[in-house]
DNA sequence: AAGTCCAACAACCGCCGAACC
DNA sequence: AGGTTCGGCGGTTGTTGGACT
């Protein structure tokens, strides 16, 4: 997973980013910013091109960047903007909060293209779609537009992440990213003014920060419901209640689940 | 145990548009 | 107005680890 380092003609370095590497481009950032990516990697010591360091600090090393599997509801997203938006990954990346376009690009490639696939040749699914195109340009002529609905979607992802609550601490699961990566980053938290999302950084740990990042609060329970988050998209058409659905590989694909409480379910 | 295949994903590449001179 | 620089985007590649034979 991981590319040979190697030196172009240039002698600029190119695969795999080092620790080292990392820790000098988060130093540099943290105290400079990053306004002029050309010149950054020859002031921060790195033997990069400039993109490559602007790919890496945008995908990796970033604050906020979530990492880990994608959970269900970000899959139907997925999928739902896809169709409308096609392969417009920076725009889909704006509706799910601290994913990257890259991120969101490979997960499409590794499994949600093979999904979507199966997803327009199911005639159960695809009745479902077809009711939901025709319920979404129902609404787009009523009250409802999908962009609107898709920002509520997106700011209740926002409010019900904690990540994005409070200040977070680089996670150690960084570390892991580059095979090559070591511990150097468990405890550097840094001030950090994110051109991306304008946020001041500062170090503060948030527990179970890759493996629970929506709609649970701290202590675990489930705190968004369905009216909360997911009626609109019910209401659109992009998503459907189970009642019609019938096997488990059908399910996957709404990512949904609605118990008698009307509670959310993952 | 060894070889092969494939999914996953980090990283690179080329192109394009905006900003600047 | 034209040229250059730079950042951003999407497509693609390269490498690895795990599953499978």
């Amino acid at each position: 997973m991981v590319r040979t380092p190697s030196f172009d003609k240039n002698g600029l370095k190119k695969g795999t980013w080092t620790a080292e590497e990392d820790q000098k481009l988060i130093d540099y950032v943290a105290n400079y910013g990053c306004s002029n990516w050309r010149q950054l990697p020859k002031h921060a010591g790195l033997s990069r091109c400039g993109k490559s360091c602007r790919l890496r600090w945008i995908n990796y090393l970033r604050p906020n960047v979530k990492r880990g599997n994608f959970s269900q509801e970000e899959d139907s997203l997925i999928l739902e903007l896809h169709q409308s938006l096609g392969n417009r990954w920076s725009t889909i990346a704006t509706h799910l909060p601290g994913r990257t376009d890259n991120e969101i690009k490979n997960h499409w490639h590794s499994s949600l293209k093979n999904r979507s696939t199966t997803f327009r040749s199911n005639p159960t699914i695809g009745n479902a779609l077809t009711r939901g195109s025709s319920c979404k340009e129902d609404m787009r002529n009523e009250t409802y537009d999908i962009d609107s609905v898709l920002d509520h979607a997106t700011h209740n992802i926002l409010e019900s992440t904690p990540i994005l609550n409070g200040p977070v601490q680089i996670s150690p699961s960084i570390s892991s990213l580059s095979n090559t990566a070591s511990s150097s980053t468990n405890s550097k938290s840094f001030g950090v003014e994110d051109d991306a999302c304008s946020r001041q950084v500062i170090g503060v740990s948030v527990d179970d920060f890759w493996t629970e990042p929506f709609l649970q609060d701290f202590d675990g329970n489930i705190s968004c419901t369905s009216d909360d988050f997911l009626k609109p998209l019910f209401d659109l058409g992009i998503l459907f209640p189970p009642c019609s659905i019938d096997d488990q590989e059908n399910f996957l694909f709404y990512g949904l689940q609605i118990e008698q409480t009307n509670e959310v379910q993952w």
